[in-house]
DNA sequence: TAGTCTAGAAAACGATCGTTCTCGACGTCA
DNA sequence: TGACGTCGAGAACGATCGTTTTCTAGACTA
C-alpha cells in the first residue's frame, strides 16, 4: 500500500508497548526480579521481536529509564511554567512532588532504586542513572536560583526534595511533600530577610 | 576441657565472621548479586555451616541488616552524646554523616538499597527495613525536638540528612554533609527568631 | 584399636535466568 | 497453485542461583 518498503510507525508502536510494560514491572517489582518471560506476558511482545528491537536486557532497561527521565523532566518543567512569580515557581516543584507521591503506583525514584540494584554491577545502568540525576539537580537548583535564592539555599531545597521521595518511599504517604514544602518555605522566608 | 558440652563462643566467632563478610559483600555489590558462594568464598564460612546458623539467604541478609543496625544507631547516638548544648546536638548529627560519607566504600544507605532491590518481593526484609527506618527517624527528630525546635524544623532536619545520603552515593562525595548542615543552620536560625 | 561422630570441600540438584532456536501457520507474488 | 518469507509460540540451551547431599579425613571414646 505504502510506497515505503515498511512503515516505521508498527515498530514504533510495538516499541512503545514493550516500554510501557517495562517501565510498569520494573518499577513495580525492581529489575532483576523481573525476568524476560515475564516482560514478553506483560508487553504482548514476543522474545524474538523483543531481541530485535534491543540486543539485550540491558539496553530494555536502558531504555525504559530514559524515557521516563524525559516524560518526568517534562512533566516537573510543565509545573514550574505554570506557575507565576518566582517565589511560586519553586513551590511548583512541590506541587509536582505532592501529585507524584500520590499515584497509586508511586514507589520512589527509579533511578535510586536501579542504581541500588545495578550500580556497582552495571556500568550502562549507572550511567543512565548519573545522566538523570544530574539534569534533575540542576532543574531543581536551577529553579530556585533563577528565582533569586543562593546557592546554599537551592541546594537545600533539592536536598528536601530527595529526603522527601525517600520518607514518601517508606511510608507509602504523600505527606513528607509537605513537610518538605514548609521545610523550603522557612528557607526562602528566611533567604528573603 | 570445659564442663559446659560445647562453649558458644566459637559459634559466636564464626557468626560474626560471616555477618563482617556478609555486610562487606552485599552492601558493596547489592544483595541479589552476591551468590551464597561468593558469601561463603569472602567468610571462609563452609556453606554447610551457613546453613546451620541460618535457614535461608533471607536470614543472612536480614540478620546483617540488624546488627548494622545497632552498629548505625549506636554511633549515632555516641556523637550526639558527646556534643554539648542542645544545638551542638543537631549539628553532631551532620558531623557523623560527614564522617560516614568520607568512608572509602559508603554506598548510601544499606536499608534503601535493599529495599528497592527486594521491597516488593520479600517482606522479611521489607519488615527490617521499616523497623530500621522508623528508629533512625526517631532518633534524628527526637535529637531535634529536644533541643527545643518544632517538629516542622525536625521534620525538614530529616529530609535533609536523607537527601544528603543519597546525594552522597550518587557523587560519591562528602559534601552533601555540608550543604545538608548549612540549610538545617538556617532552619534552626529562623526557628530561634 | 575399633567404632562413632563431626566437619569441610565439593559435587549434585532442581529451579530459573537471559538468550537462541525450532517449527508450524500465514500472507504475498509469480 | 505453489514457492518463498515472515512471524509468533514455545521449546531448548547453557549458565547460575539457593539449597542439599555425598564423601572423606580426623578427633574422640571405650
Amino acid at each position: 500500500m505504502s510506497p515505503v518498503p515498511v512503515s516505521d510507525d508498527p515498530v514504533r508502536e510495538v516499541r512503545e508497548r514493550l516500554l510501557d510494560a517495562a517501565e510498569k514491572v520494573f518499577y513495580a517489582r525492581g529489575i532483576q526480579a523481573v525476568g524476560m518471560d515475564r516482560l514478553r506476558t506483560a508487553s504482548g511482545v514476543p522474545l524474538k521481536r523483543i531481541y530485535q528491537l534491543y540486543s539485550c536486557k540491558d539496553d530494555v532497561v536502558c531504555a525504559f529509564l530514559r524515557r521516563r527521565h524525559d516524560r518526568m523532566m517534562g512533566a516537573i518543567a510543565g509545573y514550574v511554567a505554570r506557575a507565576e512569580g518566582p517565589e511560586q515557581r519553586v513551590f511548583a516543584l512541590f506541587d509536582w512532588l505532592y501529585d507524584w507521591f500520590g499515584e497509586p503506583d508511586f514507589r520512589g525514584c527509579a533511578w535510586m532504586n536501579a542504581f541500588g540494584e545495578l550500580g556497582p554491577t552495571n556500568a550502562a545502568v549507572a550511567a543512565e542513572v548519573h545522566r538523570h540525576k544530574d539534569a534533575f539537580r540542576e532543574l531543581l537548583t536551577g529553579t530556585v536560583r533563577d528565582a533569586g535564592y543562593p546557592a546554599v539555599v537551592a541546594d537545600a531545597v533539592y536536598l528536601l526534595v530527595e529526603g522527601a521521595v525517600v520518607a514518601a518511599q517508606l511510608r507509602r504517604d504523600a505527606e513528607p511533600a509537605h513537610e518538605a514544602r514548609r521545610g523550603a518555605e522557612i528557607l526562602l522566608r528566611a533567604a528573603r530577610g
